[in-house]
DNA sequence: ACTTGCTCCTCTAGTCGCTAGAGGATGTAG
DNA sequence: CTACATCCTCTAGCGACTAGAGGAGCAAGT
């Protein structure tokens, strides 16, 4: 029914940008569709699908790459799903990880405006706060959990 | 009394890594420090002390710039600590928005999980729960506040 | 004195996941 | 028929580093 739409109308169907699309394609995660005569890509239902998966995913949190396995898995369903369950395990982890370490973080934010005077940067608490770690060798969070 | 470090020992002073030293001189984050006769930087007390607040700084999340400008601020401490005020303020609605995203994300890993029933792909929730929000035009979380 | 191995220097290029822009062709509505 | 939107390809840029090449210097042990 929704096939040959497009690449507009399937950003707009799907909720992934144009030059994200053609991005997809050129690192392989999203198969080349057909062309019409005037060299324009149409995307059929599949392609929807498999475009919206990727949205998900990478909203979930999930690199290219994870997602590129779990694609592949997709594609020959009749495999055991202990990959796919050991993709989501390791990710349920990360993302616990950083929920604990923004949570200090918001804290410590919280605690930094909380106690700025409002006057001038000489007083100011959210200079002093962080300027005050100066002495700390170990870091406080991992950066990896933190970033990226 | 720890005065004219050099750049390995400043390092393993202040928790930055090497090359992110020489990159933080790079963009003006960090004066260049005074070099020895072999060409070697050194450096000093102060160098160090701003090396930390700018470490605590990205630990805390905020963006180079966000730290050019306290740093700005710092220097000339006769100013109204309004902007570092604003700035922690930015960085702190954010992180809840991120905290908040993470959360919802979490709840639907570990659904994914638990219905795992740890057979064929072609019966893994993991894979099918992702796909299953095909039809959702309109993003859950706002991609920008999620990745990055 | 010599050698081993660590640290330092500069420079370029790569990472990830896009995003922006140039410069041109084609499609659609009034 | 003329705007204007949309499409195409291509290259370059973003942030915040990180990795590696290729070479010089320094400190300690034999």
């Amino acid at each position: 029914m929704n096939e040959n739409l497009s690449i507009g109308a399937a950003s707009r169907n799907c909720g992934v940008k144009v030059p994200t699309i053609r991005y997809y394609e050129q690192i392989g995660l999203l198969p080349a569709p057909p062309r019409t005569e005037a060299n324009r890509r149409t995307f059929n239902a599949r392609d929807l699908r498999r475009l919206a998966f990727i949205r998900h995913a990478r909203e979930l949190g999930f690199e290219i790459d994870a997602i590129r396995t779990l694609l592949t898995l997709q594609d020959d369903p009749h495999q055991p799903c202990a990959t796919a369950d050991a993709i989501a395990r390791a990710r349920l982890t990360e993302v616990q990880q950083r929920i604990d370490g923004l949570t200090a973080l918001k804290a410590e934010l919280e605690a930094m405006i909380e106690s700025c005077r409002h006057g001038e940067i000489a007083d100011c608490r959210v200079i002093e706060i962080l300027a005050d770690h100066s002495r700390r060798s170990q870091p406080m969070y991992a950066n990896a959990s933190l970033h990226r």
